[in-house]
DNA sequence: CAAAATTAATTAAACGTTTGTTTAATATAG
DNA sequence: CTATATTAAACAAACGTTTAATTAATTTTG
């Protein structure tokens, strides 16, 4: 299904993401990839075709897919519902922070919209996953844990406006916090224990509060 | 202290906001808003100085300011702190969702990060309402209505992602929940009560909640 | 108050860069 | 020998900004 690249291609990827996610698209140029990368310009166009495609094959690769995770979930006998939507409350917590140049092209694609493969792309992904998590949510009321009436795109977009924007807000939150001293690593460790506890907490109360 | 535009620098800045909210501010060209907004190219140089500075009398006149509502709130003494936040709350989305094109291209700015007088801009900002923000959590926390620790950049996080990111994504959500007979208005009137009964609860959970 | 002088607004054209892509030549590998 | 990879150079188009000329508005002056 998914095509497969070159170590040469694999870096324009690599590099490209990068510079996408600090300078946008349309502020990076072919030539900042080419020579971030050590790689002659032509060879973007000799690979994918064009910048474009380049973005396309991108987001191709990388974009966010649960279904694996959610069968697991399903199948498993030991996690009750809540258990398994805080499973994978942590899994978008982890593929999220993982990917977080990715993440943060992805943030501005959704705004500029202009690409049409791209959009397409998302909006099937979007479909996909808020179908699997309808799967865990119904597997979660007809056990009578969760209410009955759900917004699944509504939590879905806490979720995801929740993580995302701390994406872009990670100096902030830093610095406010004191947190300068840690490494970047013990940095994302508390970031992501703190994201994990404060979504699971908003999620209990989505999932249960009847109105 | 902010400066006053004539109507047809007002024109430019619409106009720019407009398309930069569309097609991001390196993907818009100033012949495009010269165009759009019927001026001559020459004349966003001339008013503002260059495309750069356009982007940043935007930004100056349409940044976020909370000030005024806290301070009305917290002398209001028919509320309690609940109600205080809930308000505050209605205020973010109202404001937000009235400005959906400036915060689609405030999204993308922080992303991307590159104006060092936008950073700042956004900077202070974020402070000033962070400062805000805590004074009407202390009020609450002095009734003892709100737990002692609250982690208030997380819970902002999760304010304005949430609006924020439904701003992206308005057009799945309206498919999704199969509202496309829906008058924009009639939309925006659901979008903007759903999300209200949505964000509240999950602020009683964050205030309440104790670990 | 009207004419002259001055300032501000507006224009089309031109400026030098930078853009993404293509080309045609050369190098490398199987 | 052939097919693929790589290169530097060239391409036209688009970019933000500046210029110099012209029009409109405002102020000064007789």
């Amino acid at each position: 299904m998914k095509p497969e690249y070159s170590i040469k291609q694999q870096q324009l990827m690599d590099t490209a993401e990068q510079l996408f996610s600090r300078k946008g698209f349309e502020g990076t140029s072919v030539r900042d990839i080419a020579e971030e990368a050590g790689i002659n310009t032509a060879m973007i166009s000799y690979y994918f075709g064009s910048k474009e495609k380049l973005m396309e094959a991108i987001f191709e690769q990388r974009s966010l897919n649960i279904k694996e995770q959610v069968d697991i979930l399903l199948k498993d006998e030991r996690l009750d519902a809540f258990q398994k939507v805080y499973h994978l409350v942590d899994e978008y917590i982890d593929k999220i922070m993982q990917r977080k140049k990715f993440h943060r092209i992805l943030l501005c694609e959704e705004v500029i919209n202009q690409n049409p493969v791209i959009v397409e792309l998302l909006a099937k992904m979007k479909n996909r996953n808020s179908s699997w998590i309808s799967d865990l949510i119904r597997h979660g009321q007809k056990k009578r844990l969760f209410k009955k009436q759900v917004d699944i795109p509504m939590m879905m977009n806490t979720l995801i406006g929740t993580i995302t924007h701390i994406l872009v807000n990670l100096e902030f939150y830093r610095s406010y916090h004191n947190l300068e001293s840690l490494s970047e690593e013990e940095f994302e460790k508390v970031i992501k224990k703190r994201l994990s506890a404060h979504i699971k907490i908003i999620f209990k109360a989505i999932l249960t509060n009847e109105s």
